[in-house]
DNA sequence: TTGTATGCGTTATCAA
DNA sequence: TTGATAACGCATACAA
């Protein structure tokens, strides 16, 4: 007849201590609201026995989780996980918690992980890019739970968003290369369907023809995953071209390396024959040579101020404005005017 | 008077499809203990009210989550993505939903995010390494929850653990690196204090050494946080030391590619005039020039198999044995000859 | 096959 | 300052 060794509940607490149940509630969530000498009392009780409190009965009760959900596209490469980081660590200082789930690019996934992350009381969400299923939106708004769009920014969408203008950083990248003398451009981009960074990505260089007078449909394009090895395939598919481009440009940091490392490969020099571009500024940017002339984009800073509007959203005291993000073109080796001729 | 709009609960879609909570419950849960009319009645009701279950409140009456908790060491950089990604896709396919927090390397952070996993009710955990203060194993073994520890294999500790044999992997790649014919060896270990893998790769070495005839404590040795730049500014230190190092061994590809990185800065050609290897084979390894040699280590398979035996942990039917991943070295341009004289 | 009733561990309201 | 007690939303043993 030995007893099972279980986790302690605040009963089980409140009569090592000789106290009520409320009473050791309050020690934990509003010490100043009870005497010293209980507190104390209790206080040791709950070390003694290894009390943590449990989660799911507190959410119940409060209705409040102090936790904060994001999902993300990928946990695969290092796109995402300067930002987050930095999101988990004011969530933090401000005490709360972040659960993480990524959804591997598939809108199903992404809709599942919502709810799951609702249906766990979560106080808030951030997602990534607005471009997703108008019931999800009337799904969140139905549950009172406030959603954060990050990675993006578009102040005219209803939801609040901190991040950047894709379009206007891959439009001032453009120019950068249309001033080194290039004009065969071609591009390597990511998916679009379903992913507005993407897509806007892809408008920022066909502005930029546009606006120097070039025909933007002329632009070669080839769509593909996100994967290095996918950049490299995509890379040895454009050189084969007649004519050859004289740059590429890449969706992002990823693609490129996986461009560079074809080009390698197969003894095409970079930028003396052809240029290369990315896009995010990642570490990988500045290790590969030539390292990457590429966006920078401040996802520390991203990161931080997500998570302070967010929680302000939580807390009923935001002020509903989306935040820009100041991105920069970086000029490194991986770009120079096209070879003469 | 207008109705706040709420999330409908179990009570809601039973006053809509005129049944009692039990049977709508029993139709989300075990539809076969429903009859078919009933059923699809409620189903609709289901669906109209648009009703996602509260969390919370499974939990408590069912004292089961479904949920995996998991705590990486960082998102900073890939070592650990993979692996995760697909332990992630496993415990999906297996109806298990996975929860990450990293802990930025800092045990203090480890602790505080067990506490939350286990208090939000994770029906297992997943830690990376073993070394860690003895009462968190306690504190999990009175919660009951099991905990799989992964990244590393060692079948003599009481936990159960899937992964790899760090010193043995090590112990390769250094003799790998004796055959070739250097002898001034240096190191670039990740911190090691609280940090298995990184002490066991280091030992690695020393054995590979002693085996060789050589003393193991004239190892030159920089510990550092694995971070590229830290891998750049620890490969200048060693460069500059007289005699110079013939091979730079990294504690991960990370360090390596930093390594490189600054190699190129300096003028100094790698494999020519130094080598460099690193560890655990992630993209980066292939990408940078010259590829790094380096330990593969099939992060997929672990993921995997990880998963597996975790929910047959939390199920009540695992083996109670640890797995055994195999590595294998990797032989790329970073490592040749050392230099002449 | 379906319904009733109880308990899960907290928080919060109201009294004392 | 403290204690009873009613929710919170669901699963499940037991009854019907």
């Amino acid at each position: 007849m030995g007893k099972i060794p279980s986790a302690p509940t605040l009963n089980d607490v409140a009569k090592a201590a000789g106290v009520s149940t409320a009473t050791v509630s309050r020690c934990l969530n509003s010490p100043d609201r009870v005497i010293k000498a209980t507190r104390d009392r209790v206080m040791e009780a709950v070390e003694s026995l290894g009390y943590t409190p449990n989660f799911a009965a507190r959410v119940m009760a409060a209705k409040r989780s102090f936790t904060i959900g994001a999902i993300i596209p990928t946990m695969d490469n290092a796109i995402f996980a300067r930002g987050l980081q930095a999101f988990q660590d004011q969530l933090r200082e401000d005490g709360y918690t972040l659960l993480v789930s990524s959804s591997a690019y598939s809108p199903d996934v992404e809709e599942e992980q919502i709810r799951a992350l609702v249906a766990r009381g979560a106080d808030g969400l951030l997602l990534i890019g607005h471009e997703r299923d108008e019931k999800i939106y009337q799904y969140l708004a139905k549950h009172q739970v406030p959603v954060l769009v990050a990675w993006s920014y578009a102040p005219d969408l209803p939801q609040i968003s901190v991040g950047f203008s894709n379009t206007g950083a891959m439009y001032e990248l453009a120019q950068a290369v249309l001033t080194a003398g290039h004009r065969r451009i071609a591009m390597i981009s990511g998916i679009r369907q379903g992913n507005d960074r993407a897509q806007n990505r892809v408008s920022g260089v066909r502005d930029a023809l546009q606006a120097q007078g070039c025909d933007p449909q002329a632009l070669t394009l080839i769509e593909t995953p996100y994967e290095i090895e996918k950049g490299a395939r995509a890379f040895a598919e454009l050189m084969a071209r007649d004519p050859r481009p004289t740059v590429i440009m890449c969706g992002n940091d990823v693609l490129a390396a996986g461009a560079l490392g074809e080009a390698h490969r197969l003894g095409i020099a970079v930028p003396q024959d052809v240029s290369i571009t990315g896009f995010d500024d990642i570490e990988l940017a500045e290790i590969v040579s030539p390292p990457l002339t590429t966006v920078h984009v401040p996802h520390r800073e991203m990161g931080r101020k997500a998570a302070q509007q967010l929680i302000a959203m939580v807390e009923g005291r935001s002020d509903g404005q989306s935040i820009c993000i100041n991105t920069a073109v970086v000029r490194r080796n991986s770009l120079a005017p096209p070879p003469a001729g």
